[in-house]
RNA sequence: GGCCCCAUCGUCUAACGGUUAGGACAUCACGUUUUCAAUGUGAGAACCAGAGUUCGAUUCUCUGUGGGGUCACCA
């Protein structure tokens, strides 16, 4: 009979969530999930200096929005007095001791506990990287409490993922190096130990860690939020930094991950974070939306009195919302009035002076002056004849300039049909009085 | 520096010891298009090095090199 099986993630609130922090809960949240087991969120607030509740609330917050959902919820702070338990057992059975310490530095104490090492070598059956073995006489008596009622991460932990009934910790390799130490406390205190996966790091485009120290607000989850990047898309690439199906396939939602996820399957070293493919992801799961999806998702990002003729075209451009903006001050511009421009602008590559591109601001002008329908695919009607029998880009380019100011833009039909039958002639008869 | 981990295109990666070393992102070219984007087609681009094992090593072993992590009264 198995256990059954529960993972954790167990952020520190002494910060936003990093985005490898994002992986690590997001495998942890996958095996539990594809078991049919518990996923628990652990706050490690052992540090009181350091944490914060708004880092916790933050946490929780953006845990939600990942749509992570654990299923415990735990919080160190509130377990101290079963640590302090611990910690005597560990030292009447003389697993530890209180170490009277020299005082070097302001804010240290004269009295600390520390482990009795037994100076032994320790094997980790880790999932992902075959046995580790290292001898942890190098780690000397380690500190495990700064005081009776004040554990160490170390401590707290071990006891921790013990009573909660951890079976798999699931972390990333920066904590390779502490599994000794917490394997010697678990012998210590009776605790059976949970099966590890130390998973490989995310790192930077320079191969270094992602740290907020060296690579600032990029290393944030909250960074991407507010740029406007889809949970599902930082979701899915990210699992896709140290893992891959065997497969071709790439865009997986939660569910299937769920399914398709497996631990055997990540890889030992470590991947750089690569924010082309995200943009990438991003764009496939916006392009995937409806439109109404997109307006409600995008919706801090779009000006209020934005024209919903608009919309389409922004859906279809931006690869995250922060685009939006540019977009709109950009290729979208032509919404608000009209730019001065060079009046040389309004002829095509090809020719050489102005005339003919006046006379066909003409033509144009006095075909859709007739045109009562006022559609994009009624003005193409219209106007792609005299494109087809005066080349089409002396006719579109100008007709699209002329009513757009800017050389990259929408095309001129969808243009005209925005601005509406008024605006487009007086746009066109300027540029053809101008040229 | 000690200890530990790792090593396939620029990036993420695939490949029961035998493949023209595959895919995706990015890049470039061409096609389509009035511009931009999108899209279609195509191209360039990798097995860290040296020994060993083997009929045969990207794949197994060892060494070297390189990169990374960790060495707190932080987690």
């Amino acid at each position: 009979m198995n256990k059954q099986v529960i993972t954790r993630f167990a952020p520190s609130p002494t910060g936003f969530l990093h985005i490898g922090g994002v992986r690590t809960a997001l495998f942890a949240f996958l095996f539990a999930r594809q078991n049919n087991g518990k996923f628990a969120l652990r706050i490690e607030d052992t540090d009181k200096l350091r944490s914060k509740e708004e880092w916790t609330i933050g946490l929780i917050d953006d845990l939600a929005w990942l749509g992570l959902k654990h299923d415990i919820f735990v919080k160190q702070s509130d377990r101290v007095e079963i640590h302090k338990s611990y910690i005597k057992k560990l030292i009447d059975s003389g697993h530890a001791y209180i170490s009277k310490e020299k005082v070097v530095e302001e804010g240290q104490r004269d009295e600390v506990i520390r482990f009795k090492n037994p100076n032994k070598k320790v094997t980790i059956n880790d999932l992902i990287r075959g046995d580790v073995i290292v001898d942890t006489t190098d780690l000397g008596d380690f500190v495990i409490a700064r005081s009776i009622d004040e554990p160490i991460y170390h401590l707290a932990v071990v006891i921790d993922d013990f009573e909660m009934g951890i079976t798999h910790v699931i972390r990333a390799e920066e904590h390779l190096s502490n599994t000794p130490r917490q394997i010697l406390i678990q012998e210590a205190i009776g605790a059976p130990r949970p099966l590890y996966a130390h998973l490989p790091l995310v790192l930077a485009e320079d191969r270094s860690k992602l740290s907020k120290r060296k690579h600032g607000e990029t290393v944030s989850l909250t960074y991407y939020r507010n740029k406007g990047y889809l949970p599902e898309a930082i979701l899915n690439f990210v699992a896709l930094i140290g893992w891959n199906p065997g497969t071709d396939q790439e865009i997986f939602s939660l569910d299937e991950l769920v399914k398709t996820f497996d631990l055997n399957k990540v890889q030992k070293g470590g991947a750089v974070f690569n924010v082309e493919k995200l943009d990438w992801f991003n764009k496939k799961y916006i392009e995937k939306m409806s439109m109404e999806e997109f307006v409600k998702s995008a919706q801090k990002f779009i000006p209020e009195n934005i024209s919903s003729k608009l919309l389409p075209l922004i859906k279809e451009k931006v690869n995250k919302y922060s685009e939006i903006t540019d977009l709109l001050v950009g290729e979208l511009s032509f919404i608000n009035d009209l730019p001065e421009y060079p009046k040389e602008e309004l002829k095509w590559k090809q020719e050489k002076d102005l005339i003919n591109t006046k006379e066909y601001l003409k033509l144009i002008i006095e075909k859709l002056n007739i045109l009562e329908d006022f559609s994009k695919e009624s003005i193409k009607i219209t106007v792609w004849p005299l494109a087809e029998e005066k080349g089409k880009g002396n006719i579109l380019w100008p007709m699209r300039y002329a009513l757009s100011g800017k050389e990259k833009s929408p095309d001129p039909f969808i243009i005209a049909e925005i601005l509406g039958k008024e605006e487009t002639l007086k746009r066109l008869s300027y540029a053809h009085r101008y040229a």
